[in-house]
DNA sequence: GCTGGCACTCGTCGTGAGTGAGTGCCAGTC
DNA sequence: GACTGGCACTCACTCACGACGAGTGCCAGC
């Protein structure tokens, strides 16, 4: 296959002129401004080969070379240094977050951070409360049959829903049921409950059986199923920036509807178990919708668990090096925040 | 002036075909398509005049005539029928709200459905907590130093903050707390609350002095004053649908800009007193970036109170009476809901 | 006041030549 | 064997030109 070193430097040549030019690189600017020791010509054999084996390839017959995404790939394997964040950028994310009033706030200015800094489309899963635990549980009378449920997770999430009871309870009957649910749930993580809060309905009295049950059902079908899905978006704007080559295809549109569909955005952290970053790129991607962008997600959380992916949306031709230390960084950062 | 009712209705003729084709309309057009009972030269004449008041234009000098937005608004104000919404889709309206199950369902289905049936970005703000009361106030203690402030208003919202106090409290001390805040603030208006609370500090037994400050400024700063934010967006994808006239000129990023920017948004809510839609017409927007654009909103709320205000942002060039229609009838769906 | 006719404007489309960046290949050199 | 300089070739892009035609404004006639 013979990709030896030169050929990868000038593949790396290639990705970085082609990133900040947005241009078709050719054989001669290429040698202007790197300093490869070799000519043109040998560039253009070099060229040829990468060609050959997938890495780059010409839009026109007379034009430059631009990295496919075999080619981004391998840069972004083997090529790309890992490029560290200015200590500008760290205290501006730090004072960037730092101000944050509640885990609502903190969500939200990390999504915008992460927009800012890499100049491109952000996403945030908020804390899944699925990877969390329950810290306390507390139940509110609203009227003598409704009731409302909440529950505060270790991630300073606060989940809520009015109950509709299938009959009045008295104030003692609720101290009873909250002290149950607190005495079986505090500290279980919220994966685990199904099983536990099973049990709650049948171990619970007769006559209090029926409230159980509608709490137990709501509680599960809200709190733990449903509310995983909840993300912030920061940067959409930033896809105009596309370039308009893109922009005339209308390749726009499908981007900008995968974005607004929460179920699509939440399968980019399906599988981030860990704090690594993650790097998916053009046709790497699962979505159909997303196969003309790069994706760079990783985990979050405190201390070595994951409880919540972020990422960020934009252009195959991206700045990778530096976009997965933003990417990282901000997540180090809100997993840090988290753990108080 | 001479606007007779002919020209009005050439005008109407042109607003209509241009919205519906997106291209200049020319006389001979006209005539076909609409049975003015004249001639393509006589309705030539009429296009002079109105282009000499202002109402349309000429792209180029051998092009078709395009309304204005001077146009668009007469034709709002005087010329567009009412155009009722059919049973189908009134039902389909009911059935999608219908099955919400709390406000931020609601809210959310809403905003989905203004984007799907208007085609455009939908904009809907949550129900304004000033503009609602306090249905009740609850405490929950988290641990020795800190509380949940819960708050339930009569739109539904729910509002929580934890709570870090100056010192360790007991639970009798809060269930004390919790009666007099109930007592007090119960069915008042957020927005009368200020006054009312001050005083509650002053009144307070002196142990419970500190205590009480702490929690009433958190009431007041983030519960009454931070939470008027709050906005759901959906339909951003239908801007590519501008059609790719105005995407080529990089129209684009300052309106995606803009309707990330919830100040801004908000900002088009301010003035929404009433149910009346209100409908601001390119160059009447205050919002300088959203100047390309119209934008339909309306309040809504139970009754004939206004809680939030919900409307829809899309090119001038937009089907008034149709997106009126929708914009009127969705509102008034969610005002019924939160009246439950 | 409306109409038919007519000259005129001007944007659009297609054609064709010129230009230049970039390539592939080859013969020569170290 | 690897690199280099040279050279012919390709082809997208730009621009100028002319034909075309939709649409207009104006005017004389009804």
């Amino acid at each position: 296959m013979g990709l030896d070193d030169r050929k990868l430097e000038v593949l790396r040549a290639i990705v970085e002129d082609y990133v900040a030019t947005q241009e078709p690189v050719g054989s001669k600017a290429l040698v202007e401004r790197h300093a490869l020791g070799v000519s043109p010509a040998t560039v253009r054999n070099d060229m040829a080969v990468l060609e050959e084996e997938g890495f780059i390839r010409q839009p026109h017959t007379s034009a430059g070379r631009v990295p496919t995404d075999r080619g981004y790939r391998l840069f972004v394997d083997r090529l790309s240094r890992v490029k560290p964040l200015s200590p500008a950028e760290r205290r501006a994310i730090e004072r960037f977050l730092v101000g944050a009033v509640d885990l609502d706030d903190v969500v939200h200015r990390a999504v915008r951070l992460l927009a800012q800094l890499t100049r491109q489309v952000a996403v945030v899963q908020y804390p899944s409360l699925t990877r969390s635990s329950v810290r306390h549980l507390e139940l509110v009378p609203v009227s003598t049959t409704r009731l409302l449920l909440v529950m505060i997770t270790d991630t300073g999430r606060v989940e809520q829903r009015v109950v509709e009871l299938p009959g009045p309870v008295e104030p003692d009957e609720i101290t009873d049921l909250r002290r149950t649910l607190n005495a079986t749930l505090v500290g279980v993580k919220l994966v685990d409950t199904p099983p536990l809060v099973q049990g709650l309905v049948e171990r619970a009295e007769p006559q209090a059986k029926a409230t159980m049950s509608t709490l137990v059902s709501v509680l599960l079908e809200t709190l733990v199923e449903r509310h995983e899905e909840r993300l912030a978006l920061a940067g959409t704007s930033n896809l105009a920036r596309m370039g308009p080559l893109d922009l005339t295809t209308g390749a726009l549109r499908p981007i900008l509807e995968a974005l607004e569909e929460e179920v699509i955005l939440l399968k980019l952290f399906d599988e981030v178990k860990s704090g690594a970053a993650r790097v998916r790129i053009g046709d790497e991607n699962e979505v159909v919708d997303l196969r003309a962008t790069s994706v760079v997600s990783t985990g979050y959380g405190p201390g070595a668990t994951v409880v919540g992916g972020m990422g960020i949306v934009g252009p195959t031709r991206m700045d990778y090096p530096g976009t997965i230390a933003t990417v990282r960084a901000v997540a180090r950062y809100v997993g840090e925040m988290l753990g108080h």
